[in-house]
RNA sequence: GCGGGCGUAAUUCAGUGGUAGAAUGCCAGCUUCCCAAGCUGGACGUCGCCGGUUCGACCCCGGUCGCCCGCUCCA
């Protein structure tokens, strides 16, 4: 699972480690925690909502301060009919079988992929002995076979003939039930079926409808992108490892629309841009991996498709996928609207339908990646010269949710007064942190523990020559510079 | 959804059938000229929730919710 030394139950306490932090610094709470909580809800608190929105700041500067990437925040609940589009009401509710003797379960398409040719042959000959009593063919068996299944209640009256791959006994199935992934809810105060929505499963969508709009109003041409970040929701089996399988999640998407011929190209531009992001973000790149779906995986939309995993304590996991969704989303709402969404291009006076590159980032997932891959546990000398543990989350500084902690060394000779100034000249422009609680070393600690890059500290020569001292967070170093110049000295380093 | 483990202060944990402790953290004051120091004082838990057994339950039993691990699932 893991590619380090460390053992199973050292990845977990690193985990619980860290959720403990989360929670003690006001990085991540359970959500409604006081009525018991909610099965895979979460909250951001105070230093977390910093550091998301650092993380989707970085994401949005990155991916739309570009000539060819517009923004758009489209509505969370859409017209029902995007989802019979996009494929969501067909592939979303799949359905699967329990087996009541041992207790496993199975989607019933999986169920009959892993079926051998003997055994489709046994079920189509009990079905029907008369028509395939005799030879046949093995094509006409796989035929016919994968004819039957596509119907509800054919395949439900199959599993039910069945052996249980697991235990092997026969006719220990439940009945077929159909698991819906989407959230369903009502428009208006009146539960009636024709007022049925759903939360959004994927934030893409809300770009493909909106294409045209966004390519007409911006006078954008191919190939250029729209890019989005907003939640989304999954009403998924199960909850797991924290943040990363929610009910409730964000997505950081953009979706780049190309001239067909030019989509291999283009996906190959989009996955390096993507990697590096991480990258120069800090991330360590060695737990950074692609992840290509093989060819008889890939959804149902996607030409290509590769994921950036990371490794997080309970092994790799997907933080963002990277797909060539080719025109399927296009055409399908071309199909279903009776709209065309088709793109002219006036140069080649061609018509056609744009293929799509899809970079789609968890934001809450990157997050979590954030965290993890910043926790250390250091040794670090005390006042004594003993070594101690040091706990420190060397979060990139344009992710760090306080920028800059000020303390003056003392609470005597005019020195809070001094950095009390300091602090409301830095408020407007850097989110800072003033502590004059305990000794100067533990509050240093304090800010190491939520990833504060620099300490600003205010001693007596501040006192003679307006000069202060600023750590670093990493290296422990300290050096002394003009309070005058903090706020160049601090944008230089966090812009 | 199944199986296993767990749920006591903000955190990590101890605890006994007779209504609870430790360490760390936190707050206030003193001290302190640079890396979790020291001193004094202080706040904080209806022991996840509901029910049952009992004269009496944090402790026993049942249910439920949540978290973690494994399986399943993750178009």
């Amino acid at each position: 699972m893991s590619q380090n030394s460390k053992t199973a139950g050292d990845q977990v306490k690193a985990m619980e480690k860290i959720v403990s932090l989360a929670k003690r610094r006001g990085f991540v709470f359970q959500s409604s925690e006081i009525y018991g909580g909610l099965n895979g809800c979460w909250d951001y608190g105070p230093l977390g909502v910093e550091m998301l929105n650092n993380l989707k700041q970085q994401w949005w500067k990155s991916m739309t301060y570009r000539e060819n990437v517009e923004g758009l925040d489209a509505s969370i609940l859409m017209h029902p009919r995007v989802w019979e589009a996009s494929g969501h009401v067909e592939n979303f509710t799949d359905p699967m079988v329990d087996c009541k003797q041992c207790k496993a379960r199975y989607r019933i398409d999986v169920l009959f992929d892993d079926l051998s040719l003997k055994k489709k042959k046994d079920v189509l000959r009990e079905l029907d002995a008369q028509k395939f009593g005799g030879q046949q063919k093995d094509e006409t068996i796989i035929e016919e076979f994968a004819k039957l299944v596509t119907t509800d209640q054919d395949a439900a009256r199959i599993v039910l003939m069945l052996p249980c791959p697991n235990c092997g006994n026969k006719g220990t199935f439940t009945e077929a039930r159909k698991f819906n992934l989407m959230f369903k809810t009502f428009v208006g105060p009146v539960e009636d079926s024709s007022s049925v929505v759903f939360l959004r499963p994927e934030t893409a969508q809300g770009i493909f409808v909106n294409f045209l709009n966004v390519q007409s109003a911006s006078r954008q041409k191919l190939p250029f992108g729209i890019a989005q970040i907003g939640k989304a929701f999954r009403n998924e089996i199960n909850t797991k490892n924290f943040l990363f399988r929610t009910r409730e999640f964000e997505q950081m998407e953009m979706q780049f629309f190309v001239k067909p011929g030019t989509d291999v190209q283009q996906f190959e531009y989009w996955r390096g841009e993507r990697m590096q992001w991480y990258i120069d973000l800090g991330m360590t790149e060695e737990k950074l991996q692609w992840h290509q779906h093989p060819k008889d995986k890939l959804a149902h939309y996607a030409k290509d498709a590769y994921d950036v995993e990371y490794l997080f304590p309970f092994g790799w996991g997907e933080i963002e996928g990277v797909h060539n969704r080719t025109d399927f989303d296009l055409s399908r709402h071309e199909q279903f609207s009776g709209k065309s969404m088709k793109y002219f291009d006036e140069e080649t006076k061609e018509k056609f339908t744009p293929f799509v590159i899809e970079t789609s980032a968890g934001a809450s997932r990157s997050f979590m990646a954030f965290l993890v891959d910043s926790y250390r546990e250091e040794e670090a000398p005390n006042a004594e010269g003993a070594m101690e543990l040091r706990v420190v989350m060397k979060l990139h500084p344009k992710l760090s949710p306080i920028k800059a902690a000020i303390f003056p060394l003392v609470n005597r000779d005019g020195m809070p007064e001094f950095s009390r100034k300091l602090e409301s000249d830095l408020r407007p422009y850097f989110r800072v942190f003033y502590d004059d609680s305990g000794a100067v070393g533990r509050r240093y600690r304090r800010q190491d523990e939520i990833g504060t890059p620099y300490c600003i500290t205010i001693d007596s020569q501040t006192l003679q020559d307006q000069t202060v001292t600023v750590r670093d967070r990493d290296s422990m170093v300290q050096e002394r510079i003009a309070s005058t110049g903090l706020k160049e000295y601090l944008a230089k380093k966090l812009m």
